[in-house]
DNA sequence: GTCTATAAAGCGATAGAC
DNA sequence: GTCTATCGCTTTATAGAC
């Protein structure tokens, strides 16, 4: 059997799914070397600052992500309403249909916004921000926007917690559904 | 100085804030002791099964307050309308206007899911259920009132993690309002 | 009902061999 | 880059005195 040499950056996903599972406080090395395979010695050798260091490291991961695929072409792409649309579709399928949890959010909650707080803020006001920039390119008051904006993010969260606490996927597309045709159906 | 003598109903409420603001795996036995005002011994006086019959004794009884205070009403109510503004009313001054953060959904998003899994899906599917049932009651297709219930319920799961993430309460209560409108304002 | 002492296990983190 | 052994601390939980 081939020994695999991990890299970095193979790690950090990872080490995503398990600060989503079990939180920052839960996420202990004995399951962190458990969902990565890896031994204590290869972790700290990746991340010497220990688990605020990983932590920092999936945060700057989420927020690169997001950034890529979901702010930049909400300001930045010519078609308003495609980038919105965009936004819907991404987002489904980055949490999985509901499957999957949001780090940032399950940090906002617990006492790991505390030490997060700068980052959890940062990636929720970014994400209002550029929503709302796309509604006012689509044509609204810019007030407007960013209170629907700040509504569709929210819903967004909702969306999961409820889909989490009920088991239920449908649960999440179809609120997703829902918010997406109350932007663009106008 | 006077030694208060507790009770066990008594510590519930401040085990409820522990377990809010720590999720389960972060309240550690420190934090309840500090929280409490309780020696160790004095809490396992109160819950012989630990930690576990802790978070029972806390999530029946905030399953127990919204029944009495927000889902009963919204089903037996004369008037579905008024049931529904006291919903909001009520669920804004529960959880402080954005200030206090929903047990249950921290539960939900959380690794304590697993555990508690039947408690956190009743809470969310009896909340449903009940303002879906007041929302028919104003006139609206069971079909389109269960949707709309899920919409709110997961809205204001929403509202309370962007409120905490954004340290704005104004978002919390902005949102509620939103939500209260678009059922009531037909 | 409250307290202190203590046990046993798990925790994050480090050291050093390979 | 990976591993094992180990440190010191915190964890949950129990026992027994008062």
């Amino acid at each position: 059997m081939a020994r695999v040499i991990a890299e970095r950056e193979d790690v950090i996903p990872l080490l995503g799914e398990i600060f989503r599972t079990y939180g920052f406080e839960g996420a202990s090395l004995a399951r962190i070397t458990e969902g990565t395979k890896l031994g204590k010695g290869s972790i700290y050798h990746f991340f010497p600052g220990g688990k605020e260091e990983m932590a920092e490291a999936v945060l700057t991961h989420v927020d690169d992500w997001f950034k890529h695929h979901v702010f930049e072409p909400l300001i930045a792409r010519a078609d308003a309403v495609a980038g919105i649309q965009a936004m819907f579709d991404d987002v489904g399928r980055y949490f999985l249909s509901g499957r999957r949890v949001c780090l940032i959010g399950v940090f906002a909650l617990g006492s790991e916004r505390d030490r997060f707080a700068d980052r959890v803020r940062g990636y929720f006001a970014a994400w209002i921000d550029a929503l709302a920039a796309a509604l006012v390119r689509t044509g609204r008051e810019p007030q407007q926007a960013a209170a629907l904006a700040t509504e569709v993010v929210g819903g967004i969260q909702g969306a999961l917690v409820l889909a989490r606490a009920l088991d239920q996927t449908e649960v999440f597309t179809a609120i997703l559904r829902g918010l997406r045709d109350r932007l663009l159906v106008a």
